[in-house]
DNA sequence: TTAATATTTCGATAATTGTCGAAATATAAT
DNA sequence: ATTATATTTCGACAATTATCGAAATATTAA
C-alpha cells in the first residue's frame, strides 16, 4: 500500500453512503451480497447505488462476482486491513507510546 | 463512534495532502509538531496547510495547543482508533471469518 | 511602540463529486 | 422471439472542495 492508493479508499470509504454500504457488506461477511438487497438495505435510486458501488470497486475495497443475472458484492478485508496498517505505519518512530496496541510492529506503540 | 462521524474522519484522511500531514504527526509522536515544521515537511503554502489543518482539527483527529506564537499539532490517536473500529464492528455478524485478526471483539472473525 | 515571526482568514477561481431519471445492456424465463 | 429482471451508462445540473495570494490577526522581541 502506498499514501495515493490509500488515500482513495479512504475518500471513497468518507462518504455516508458508500460507508453504510461497505459496513453492510462488511457485516453480511465473505459469501457477499447482490446489488438488489443493497438496494433493499440501502434504499436509493439504482443508478445512484451502481455509482457508488462502482467507486469502492474501482479502489478494490469491493470485489464482485456474477451468478447469472445476479450481480454479488463482497468486501476485501486484506484491503481494508492494508489501509489501516498503512495509517499507524510509522507510528510514533519507534519511539515507544501507549495509545494504540502494540499489534506485533516492532518497535511502535 | 456513529456513522456520520467516522465518516468525515475518513474523508479527511482521504486527501493525500492530509493522509501525509496525519501520518506525519503520527510518525513525530504525541508531543506534537509546530505547524512550520508541518510546513516545511509538507512544502504547500501555509494558507493551503492551514486549511487542511483545520480541517483535521474540526473532526478531532488533531488536536492543537500553543506554546507562545508556535502551535503545536499532534494526532488523536484515540479518534483514529474509534475510526478504525467502527469500520469492523459488525463484522460477519458474530459467525467466524478468517480474515481480520480476532483482537478481542466478541464472536467476529 | 515598532518590528519580526507564526498562523489564519478572506475571496476568487478551478476542479471534483453527488444525484437521479431515462435509456441501454446483459442474462434468464416463457 | 418476446418479455421480465438485474444492473449499468449517459447526461445534465447542483453542490462541495481544493488551491493560493494578499491581507489580517496574534504573539513575542527589540
Amino acid at each position: 500500500m502506498n499514501i495515493s492508493d490509500t488515500a482513495k479508499c479512504l475518500a471513497e470509504l468518507g462518504h455516508e453512503t458508500r460507508l453504510a454500504l461497505f459496513r453492510y457488506l462488511v457485516k453480511m461477511g465473505p459469501a457477499g451480497v447482490p446489488v438488489g438487497s443493497i438496494q433493499q438495505e440501502l434504499d436509493i435510486p439504482s443508478s445512484t447505488l451502481s455509482h457508488h458501488i462502482s467507486k469502492l470497486t474501482k479502489v478494490g475495497l469491493i470485489v464482485q462476482q456474477r451468478d447469472g443475472r445476479t450481480l454479488f458484492c463482497s468486501p476485501n478485508l486484506q484491503k481494508l486491513q492494508g489501509v489501516m496498517d498503512f495509517l499507524v505505519d510509522e507510528c510514533c518512530q519507534g519511539s515507544s507510546c501507549e495509545i494504540l496496541e502494540s499489534k506485533d510492529k516492532p518497535g511502535c506503540c
